[in-house]
Order: C-alpha cells, then sequence, then structure tokens
DNA sequence: ATGTAC
C-alpha cells in the first residue's frame, strides 16, 4: 500500500471492491465525485475504483478514474466518447516564428471546422477500419473540451528521456484531445437502448457485440486524431511526425493477466510509455514518465487538470468577469481560437483545478516524473461564430 | 461528450 494514497473519507470495510483516491489531503475533491465513485464501486463485478487526481462528478460516474472489475462490461463507465485521447506530434516549426506567424495560424487553422474533404473511406481503410454511419465526422476535433494546440517546449527535467521521444527544444509540439465523435455516442445509445446502461456479463453475445464496436471506435478515434493533426499541419504549413497517442476512455483487459477488465474514464495509460497531462489553455502542460508497474494506481495516471467548476458554473461567473476577447489570449502568451462564446467561458482556465498540483499529487505517489513542460501557443477550439 | 435534447 503506497503512504501517499490518501482515500478521503471513503469507507473501504465491508465491500468487495477497493475504493481510493489518490491526491493529497490538501487536493480538494468535490464531494460529489466521491459519491459517484463509491456508487460504481457497488456494480456488479467491480474489484477496485480508483479516483486519479483530477476526480471530477460526471453523468453518474465520475472522470478522472480507473475500474477494475471481474467478469462484466460496464459501457457507461467509458461514456459515450469511447476511445478519447491524446495525441502529441512534433512540427517542424521553430519557436522562434510564434511573434510573426501567430496571427495568420490562427486564421487559418479554422478550416479544421470543415468536413474534411478527402477519401474517407480510404484512409479507413488503409488503417484496417470499416466503414460506419459516422465517418463524416473523420477528422474534426469536436467540442467540450477537446482541441488541437500548438506546444512550446517550456522547460527540460529529463534531456534523455526527451531525446528518446524525438523530441527537440525549440520546436513547437502539436497536441491533439479528440475522440471518436458520433461513432462512440451512437455505440452507447444503442447499449442504454438495449439494456438501459447496465454492466455486461463478459462471456455474454451482448458483451462481445460491444467490444468489438468500442474496439472499433477506439481504432476510429485514433485515425481521427491522425487526421485532426495533419489537417492542422496542412492548414499552416507543418510538416509533422507522430510521437504519442494514448487513450484515456475505453475499456481492456488488465496488464496483469488477472482476467479482470480494466476501464478508464478519463485516466491516462501508465503501461504505454511517457504521455502529456495537459493544463487548461492558459497553463502548462505536462510531458510525464509514468512507472508501468502499479496494479495500486490501476496502472493509470490523471488525463489532465480536471474541472472545478461545472459548465454552467464556470459561464455563471465569468460572463460577469471577463469579455469574449478576453479569453482570446492567456495568461502564458498563448492564442484562443474560440467563436462559440459559451464554450469560451466553460473552458477558461480558471474552471479548472491547478495542474501543477495534480501532477504533484501524481509525483507525490510515485507514480512517475517530469520530463518537460509544455507552454500553450495556439489553442483550436472552433472558429464558428455562435 | 453528441453532424446535441426540448
Amino acid at each position: 500500500m503506497n503512504q501517499a494514497i490518501n482515500c478521503h473519507g471513503v469507507k473501504a470495510e465491508e465491500r468487495a471492491a477497493t475504493v481510493r483516491v489518490i491526491a493529497s489531503p490538501s487536493s480538494w475533491i468535490e464531494g460529489d465525485a466521491v459519491r459517484q465513485l463509491e456508487q460504481t464501486a457497488a456494480l456488479p463485478g467491480m474489484r477496485a475504483a480508483i479516483g486519479m487526481p483530477d476526480l471530477h462528478p460526471g453523468k453518474g460516474t465520475p472522470i478522472g478514474a480507473a475500474f477494475l472489475c471481474a467478469g462484466h462490461v460496464h459501457p457507461h463507465l467509458i461514456g459515450n466518447d469511447i476511445g478519447c485521447g491524446m495525441a502529441l506530434w512534433r512540427t517542424d516549426l521553430p519557436e522562434r516564428r510564434i511573434r510573426r506567424k501567430l496571427d495568420r495560424w490562427a486564421e487559418l487553422v479554422g478550416a479544421l471546422d470543415d468536413p474534411w474533404g478527402g477519401d474517407v473511406g480510404g484512409l479507413l481503410a488503409a488503417r484496417g477500419l470499416a466503414r460506419s454511419d459516422h465517418d463524416a465526422g473523420l477528422g474534426t476535433i469536436g467540442g467540450g473540451n477537446h482541441f488541437a494546440e500548438l506546444q512550446a517546449i517550456e522547460s527540460v527535467n529529463d534531456e534523455a528521456a526527451l531525446a528518446d521521444l524525438g523530441v527537440a527544444r525549440g520546436r513547437l509540439l502539436l497536441l491533439v484531445h479528440s475522440g471518436s465523435r458520433g461513432l462512440g455516442e451512437s455505440i452507447l445509445r444503442d447499449h442504454i437502448d438495449r439494456y438501459a446502461g447496465a454492466g455486461l456479463p463478459e462471456d455474454g453475445d451482448a458483451a462481445a457485440r460491444y467490444l468489438a464496436r468500442h474496439d472499433h471506435a477506439v481504432a476510429w478515434a485514433k485515425v481521427n486524431r491522425e487526421l485532426c493533426a495533419r489537417r492542422f499541419g496542412e492548414a499552416i504549413g507543418a510538416e509533422l511526425e507522430p510521437v504519442i497517442d494514448v487513450c484515456h476512455n475505453c475499456v481492456a483487459a488488465a496488464p496483469d493477466g488477472s482476467g479482470c477488465l480494466l476501464h478508464r474514464k478519463g485516466a491516462a495509460p501508465s503501461t504505454e510509455g511517457p504521455v502529456v497531462i495537459p493544463g487548461s489553455r492558459g497553463t502548462l502542460s505536462y510531458l510525464f514518465l509514468p512507472d508501468p508497474a502499479r496494479a495500486d494506481a490501476g496502472w493509470s495516471l490523471a488525463h489532465g487538470a480536471g474541472r472545478k467548476w461545472r459548465r454552467s458554473g464556470a459561464r455563471d461567473r465569468l460572463r460577469r468577469r471577463y469579455r469574449p476577447s478576453d479569453l482570446e489570449t492567456t495568461a502564458l502568451g498563448g492564442r484562443v481560437v474560440c467563436g462559440d462564446r459559451d464554450l469560451l467561458y466553460e473552458e477558461a482556465p480558471e474552471a479548472y483545478k491547478k495542474i501543477d498540483a495534480v501532477v504533484g499529487d501524481l509525483v507525490d505517489a510515485g507514480l512517475g516524473r517530469v520530463i518537460a513542460t509544455l507552454r500553450p501557443v495556439l489553442t483550436f477550439k472552433t472558429a464558428r461564430r455562435r
């Protein structure tokens, strides 16, 4: 048992499932989120429900958690955005070009609002994927907390680990946060229509059908992030090379061969090498090297800063404090392209917890170390005025 | 989160 792990008052006795929140006592975790974690721990087959330091309330199930489950698949734990994750690309753009090019880049990236004009079927076939009814969304970022962001390396803690990734100081990086768009949504909706959102016995046909569709959506989401990055690069005239792609909303066999299913809902994997843990558009993001052997943490990490305020609360508070134009530049000098006013407020830096505290909790729990920090340069959400 | 529900 790791001493750094604190359970925030969760009573673990007389419960089959372990409930744990990985956060220091000084890190604030919303009570509703912990209650949701406890409720999910009572689901059929549940062995462990582990909250990450970015844990916050979701629609019934909390976001920022890993769930180990024996004999059951729980589609509603994964949610509608099956396969959502983070992709990091390196670009050939020198950091010194920011000053001269930022205005132009901010205009050009609006092209990503339009559907991709390329050969969707051909791209999916080349990636070994079948067609679906939702392929028109391929190459679009979507809404909510999704974004594509140019970043500069701010500080480096581990030069060797950075070099292993092929990443060099002085060149900009591109981080894409997106998922399976309408495809994952349709898979969850179908599950809810048929089974009222209930867990599925793992050996049954329903689970097999869900898992097959889930795996398709996970692969589709990865291709989507790739296409979003390539379109972004094309729009601003950058060459791109892939660095990292990880999924934080998905279910797979637990890596210890126990036969348990590891559900991740807003939890990054610790078993696939370095990950990016993004802050908000107004704070640094962290390139993080996980310890891969932490079963007690559900082989998982925080997937971001985590919301501090609900969307409606963020709108209400921040509309009184800021004009929209105030939010189109950030404290770190970054530019924000978000024509959707509500979204501009909902995703403001103040709506998120402090990323340095979240990453600090991961480090204190011994879950890994920081390779480098990344500074936002240009955050694209949508250029469409709403 | 959603080519978004009412």
